[in-house]
DNA sequence: CAGACTATCGTTAGAAT
DNA sequence: CATTCTAACGATAGTCT
């Protein structure tokens, strides 16, 4: 049994890597528990890792009922996550929204050109009939004056 | 030097205590910095104690420093609120450029009708010169069809 | 691959300074 | 009190099952 003198780096082996994880882990939980006890504090490790689906937080004696208060906190962190979360998908609404105004307003323009050429290209006397800047008053005057050239042509 | 066999309890005497926290503490705080280092994980302790003004988190090295920005997140829950209220705002902001949106297309709706209206209220035979769905084109046309049938009662 | 084992290393209680 | 020292204890790397 010739163990070397641990060298501080990371383990490539994967099984002896996963194999010094477990025995630290229950260690260090260990070391946690007994300086909770003997020093009468709160103190608690928390791991994460891809070896247990959820991080691991302990130890959870009686001494460590106090600072689950504390975890909760740290719960709501994760919530705070979801929030930040939450906040790009709201940043990316805003986005695609503001495109789709930005595309209406185009094409409301190009109509808003569009129905302005076409009162202007109307016979002058047919102005007479159209009444301020309501649109559908606006349709309505210019379907009058259409109208009325409809007739005048009809009469001629 | 004999020492016993630790007893796992609280240890009465102020001053050993205060000694084995600060020696133990130490002491874990080194276990989770050679935990993370050795298995390539995030972990972190935490510790609340009187001795310290401020709760201990640690260790501090460039492994930990992922888990600490977590913990100052949770320390400065403060923030949270403003983040909420940020949110709230991003809310608002949607809400706004929604509306609009809504207006817009309305707007667009209206004017589409007009078009239409305008387009189907224009003389039989000059639906000839029209073509496609195309905007600018069906522009022009229109002009065309009014400057026809401005010429037509000219000649009349 | 998970436990059990144990020689070895690291941690630390208590004493000394 | 805080530090240092070191024997003793506890943790664990490597090995075996």
């Amino acid at each position: 049994m010739t163990r070397k003198k641990i060298k501080l780096a990371y383990i490539r082996d994967d099984s002896s890597r996963k194999a010094t994880f477990k025995k630290r882990k229950n260690g260090l939980m260990k070391k946690v528990k007994e300086l909770s006890i003997l020093c009468g504090i709160d103190a608690s490790a928390i791991v994460y890792s891809h070896y247990d689906t959820k991080p691991e937080v302990g130890p959870n004696p009686d001494v460590t009922r106090r600072i689950i208060t504390r975890f909760k906190q740290m719960q709501e962190m994760d919530k705070r996550k979801n929030m930040l979360n939450q906040e790009s998908i709201l940043r990316q609404h805003i986005v695609k929204v503001e495109e789709q105004l930005k595309k209406q307003n185009k094409e409301n323009q190009e109509k808003e050109i569009m129905i302005q050429s076409m009162y202007r290209s109307l016979p002058a006397d047919c102005l007479q009939n159209l009444s301020g800047t309501d649109l559908n008053g606006l349709l309505l005057s210019i379907e009058k004056s259409i109208e009325a050239i409809e007739e005048e042509m009809q009469e001629a």
